[in-house]
DNA sequence: GAGCACTGC
């Protein structure tokens, strides 16, 4: 918190305090009229009608989301069998399930649903049904657990083409989240109700999960939860998911770029030869927690793809949730200071509305954040003594768990409320107890890829209607509440129905080749929901083409196929099969670099003030490389192995966020084991702590050459003016500040991003000379 | 001199 001294005077030119009994903010007088006295009771709406609130745990909703809940969670679910899978055996495995939890999954809305659902998902004829389930409604934990024991779920002995014994079609049903966490605690959460073991290599296990690096599955399983990627990538391997008897897609609504090729996927399997399945259909279940289902169904339904005999049943179920009513207001008039509409707003709701009730805010990022928060705290200290306290707790992704678990707990002192300030990471992502009331700045920055451009841009734009109902609904969670919307309803209007879907904000470099490991030749016939500009694919195509993922008439070449079994985007899949040339011969350097690059946010943790700046400076020292990002991550995964003592404290020495480092070794093992089995490679490095030997500079030249080899078109020449200017397209880019080669001046500079803001920026940068582009580029 | 949120056999 800001110390009020230091803000004291500048909080009174904005504020002028008249007497006890109303605050003024920016020249507006809000009464203390009928604020709830610290006298009268605290709990007031407690008694309010309304549904019962449902056990914390048993919506994935609530209890899935946020890593860091999680973490807080589990240290008071003593029922949670744990990672190993330790088993409380008072508890039932005789295929009834829990019998303490049954009760609980009986109050879920979706309870009732279960025959109807059953009975249209085995109806011949039915191969994809739609379930519309508000949050709340169980759906993710009980779909799975309704149909696992269904006649159709069975495990098949078929005769598959080409193969001279019989193979096994179906047993499982596999379904899908956007995040690992949901993936992971789903599972946990079934297996506790089903009352099975989760963990590998259990024989009695009926649930599993399989995320990245976490692969938890029994033999046996019946019911498997895995992120969509997971599943995306068992498709390179099994292109009819012949595991599986049905696929349930959960979270459709987002959109992920992901979910979206999956659509697709099913859709050729569904209308495509049954033959490769042995003639056992695969059901498909499409979940979604929004109304708008339309264009789903109008996807699985409408016209079979080229060349297949028909299109699919789709049956629409739509099932209640549990929510609290929300009063939601608007501003009569189109606010001109956002800034100034959000204080106010927050202090009006403090003095008019009772405690207890926290406040949770959407604003644009950390910055707004940052400044909103400063300034609530300036006025706080001038309330009058008789006002309860207010706290503003900023919540955003890039800050440390530590500083991100105050925003999830109640505020320290009594008759305090909370207002927690946060992007729309409390939009979905996580979930924030104790809100009542939700002010909706109406805006959220979106990242963009310009597939002319070949960059992104990350600006602020008004959201969409289906977000605004989602920020909303943030204040009904724990009783009724009120939303405060600061535009106009005829803004809210006018704001487009849902936000614009992944594939159509993302590069889709990665998709077309995902599409052509799984031998789709004309990638702009592929069905789905929301097809690219076909110049968005055009240029993926001849991006992936000077890649070497694809030959001169479009088809995937070995590398290719290797590219896109790496868990890593196709230039960075290029620069390691790069590395593993004898030219270069620099693979496990190469992965170091990658390891650090793609673990997540940044490594290096931000410093706002100017002395912690100039500190972590001096600590970090010993990283730093003047050839640029790429050589100083090297350098510092390299430390990092080698460091034997405190591997933390050696972390938090140089403001390196811990989390991102450990993922970073967590991927260079993978990547180590996959390179190991491509045989890029042709000996095992000893195992860590080894001792730290500085990179030659001749070693760091190859490395940059490689990584020119996935991002020559990144590349800029300094100019006369001491500006850079990109090779491919002529733009004029900054180094980012956040890069070591901030501030200096090459001849030449390769950056592995490109992103709009404020400016156009270049960042994971790295020095090099003109003649190295032309050496990439004329291969 | 600055970063919405996720994610991968």
């Amino acid at each position: 918190m800001a110390a009020p001294n230091a803000t004291e005077h500048a909080a009174k030119r904005r504020k002028t305090r008249q007497d006890s009994g109303s605050i003024t903010i920016g020249g507006k007088t809000i009464s203390f009229a009928g604020y709830l006295a610290p006298s009268q009771p605290k709990k007031q709406i407690e008694a309010s009608s309304g549904p019962k609130p449902i056990l914390p745990s048993s919506t994935h909703e609530q209890q899935s989301n946020s890593t860091l809940k999680q973490a807080i969670d589990q240290t008071t679910k003593p029922g949670l069998p744990d990672k190993k899978g330790t088993y409380n055996k008072s508890q039932s495995t005789n295929g009834t399930g829990n019998q303490a939890l049954l009760k609980t999954r009986r109050e879920l809305p979706i309870w009732q649903h279960q025959d109807e659902i059953r009975t249209v998902v085995k109806r011949i004829g039915t191969d994809v049904i739609v379930i519309v389930g508000e949050t709340g409604s169980g759906k993710s934990t009980q779909v799975p657990q309704f149909l696992y024991q269904e006649p159709w779920c069975k495990r098949h002995k078929v005769k598959l083409p080409g193969r001279q014994e019989d193979g096994y079609v179906g047993g499982m049903i596999a379904i899908t989240q956007p995040r690992r966490v949901a993936a992971t605690t789903l599972a946990h959460r079934v297996s506790t109700e089903a009352g099975t073991p989760l963990g590998k290599g259990r024989p009695d296990g009926l649930v599993g999960y399989s995320v990245r690096f976490d692969h938890q599955v029994p033999r046996g399983a019946r019911i498997k939860f895995l992120t969509e990627g997971t599943l995306l990538q068992e498709l390179l391997r099994d292109p009819y998911l012949k595991q599986y008897s049905a696929v349930v897609i959960d979270e459709i609504h987002e959109r992920s770029l992901d979910v979206d090729l999956l659509a697709g996927f099913l859709k050729q399997i569904l209308s495509g030869d049954k033959t490769e399945r042995g003639g056992i259909p695969l059901k498909v279940i499409i979940m979604s927690a929004t109304a708008e289902v339309g264009v789903i169904q109008e996807f699985f339904g409408s016209g079979a793809t080229p060349g297949t005999e028909k299109a699919s049943n789709v049956e629409v179920l739509r099932i209640k949730g549990r929510q609290f009513p929300v009063t939601i207001s608007y501003e009569p008039r189109p606010v001109a200071d956002l800034q100034d509409a959000l204080l106010k707003k927050i202090f009006k709701i403090h003095v008019e509305e009772p405690l207890p009730g926290d406040i949770l805010a959407f604003l644009n990022g950390q910055e707004d954040i940052e400044a909103a928060q400063r300034l609530i705290e300036e006025y706080a200290t001038t309330l009058a003594s008789n006002v309860p306290k207010i706290i503003a707790v900023p919540l955003y992704g890039q800050l440390s768990i530590e500083a991100q678990r105050l925003a999830f707990q109640p505020a320290r002192s009594p008759m305090t409320r909370k207002v927690v300030l946060a992007t729309n990471i409390a939009e979905t992502s996580v979930t924030v107890p104790g809100v009542r009331y939700v002010v909706d700045s109406g805006k959220s920055k979106v990242k963009q890829y310009r597939p002319r451009l070949g960059m992104e841009s990350l600006l602020a734009k008004p959201i969409s209607k289906s977000s605004a109902v989602q920020r909303a609904g943030r204040a009904g969670r724990e009783g009724p509440g009120k939303c405060f919307r600061l535009y106009t309803e005829e803004a809210f209007d006018a704001m487009q129905g849902s936000d614009l879907p992944e594939i159509l904000r993302n590069d889709v470099l990665g998709a077309v080749l995902t599409m052509k490991a799984r031998g789709i030749h004309d990638v702009l016939a592929f069905p789905l929901i929301d097809a690219p500009e076909t110049a968005a694919i055009e240029m993926a195509l001849l991006h992936l083409h000077f890649l070497g993922a694809l030959n001169d008439d479009g088809t995937i070449t070995p590398a290719g196929e290797t590219m896109a079994r790496f868990p890593l985007s196709a230039p960075l899949g290029a620069v390691l099969l790069a590395a593993s040339g004898p030219e270069f011969d620099c693979v496990l350097e190469v992965i170091d670099a990658i390891s650090c690059l793609t673990s997540g946010d940044d490594i290096f943790i931000h410093v706002q003030s100017e002395e912690g700046a100039e500190e972590v400076e001096e600590h970090r020292k010993d990283l730093q490389r003047r050839e640029g990002d790429i050589i100083t991550y090297l350098t510092t995964m390299q430390l990092y192995a080698a460091e034997n003592s405190d591997r933390i404290e050696w972390c938090k020495k140089r403001k390196i966020n811990i989390r991102n480092m450990k993922q970073a070794l967590n991927i260079r093992r993978q990547l180590r084991g996959m390179c190991w089995k491509e045989k890029l490679f042709s000996e095992m490095p000893p195992p860590d702590p080894q001792p730290f030997t500085p990179l030659s500079p001749d070693k760091a030249e190859a490395v940059i050459k490689c990584f020119l080899r996935g991002f020559a078109m990144r590349t800029a020449m300094l100019a006369p003016d001491g500006s850079f200017v990109t090779v491919n397209g002529k733009h004029v880019v900054a180094i980012h500040p956040s890069s070591v080669m901030h501030g200096q001046k090459k001849e030449a500079i390769m950056f592995l991003e490109h992103v709009y803001t404020n400016k156009n920026y270049a960042k994971k940068v790295s020095a090099i000379q003109a003649t190295w582009i032309a050496e990439a580029l004329g291969r």
